[in-house]
DNA sequence: GACTTATACATGCAAGTGCATACAAATATC
DNA sequence: GATATTTGTATGCACTTGCATGTATAAGTC
């Protein structure tokens, strides 16, 4: 592999308004949902997450890497989240070092809820400027950042 | 305007892998900055803002703006900065309530240095894995996100 | 020119995060 | 099978961030 050298201007502006863009983006549909009265995307993000699974119940790691949490972040958000009654830990059936993550009614109730504001605010701040082949062309070129290489 | 509705999936992913992208690709440029010594993006942003300014010198707003903080957040960065003796702050002519935040010296210095890390991890997390026209394209419809409305 | 409103920056306090490390259970090693 | 290593989760502490608000100066209004 080739050692790296400085990048491009291409590669550099694309870099820059990547983080630029995100933090933008994100912060209007923060802004959104905060508005309404929900908790950040990160509880979405979780409550998602268990909703997709098998008997809406995940290990904390899965969680973690599905979502890109630390460790000891999404240990303390669950402690939050389970306190406000969204989730519900569990024993992991033959290691007790692990625990399932379950969503509760509550939880679901909520992620649905968050969504009738999430979704529009995706369609606003990201539907809205694309074309339907330009959000396609985008997620393609933003997939080849994450592969498992260097 | 069109009433903003559920978005397509296409949308969907483009936005769930700019998120998740963005923070894998920063996580990995802070990983190598940190692993460096050198101190987070942030204040490389705050320090490559007032190189490109006239005389070094820009008020807090025009920071603000350009790498997209928060007022407050701004203010305790400064306060960082200054102390590290990485800028300085100097009284803003004609409006007391103003102020100039001025590169010094070793600022400079630190950006230099900074950069022969930050550069080349631009082109391994990125630079490596797009095409000099993907990034061009990438770069053109991150933009789009960005722009004045709604 | 007194009074209100707006702008620029700072700050107390609560909440969130990073780091290192603790703790506990499981697995590997001998 | 005792000991060391690894894996999964939690936590103390320092630092950072968000929110609301404070302070000071400037601009607008009458």
């Amino acid at each position: 592999m080739q050692e790296p050298q400085n990048p491009s201007e291409a590669v550099t502006d694309a870099w820059v308004r990547l983080i630029r863009g995100g933090r933008e983006v994100a912060g209007r549909i923060e802004a959104d949902l905060k508005q309404a009265g929900f908790p950040p995307l990160a509880w979405y993000d979780v409550l998602l997450s268990l909703k997709k699974a098998a008997e809406g119940r995940r290990t904390p790691r899965e969680i973690e890497r599905e979502v890109l949490f630390e460790q000891y972040n999404l240990s303390r958000l669950l402690d939050r989240m389970e306190a406000e009654g969204l989730v519900r830990r569990i024993p992991y059936p033959g290691d007790r070092r692990r625990q399932l993550i379950e969503i509760t009614d509550e939880g679901r109730a909520l992620q649905r809820r968050m969504w009738a504001v999430y979704g529009p605010a995706i369609s606003r701040y990201v539907g809205c400027r694309l074309a339907e082949g330009e959000a396609a062309e985008l997620a393609r070129l933003l997939q080849k950042l994450v592969s498992n290489e260097t």
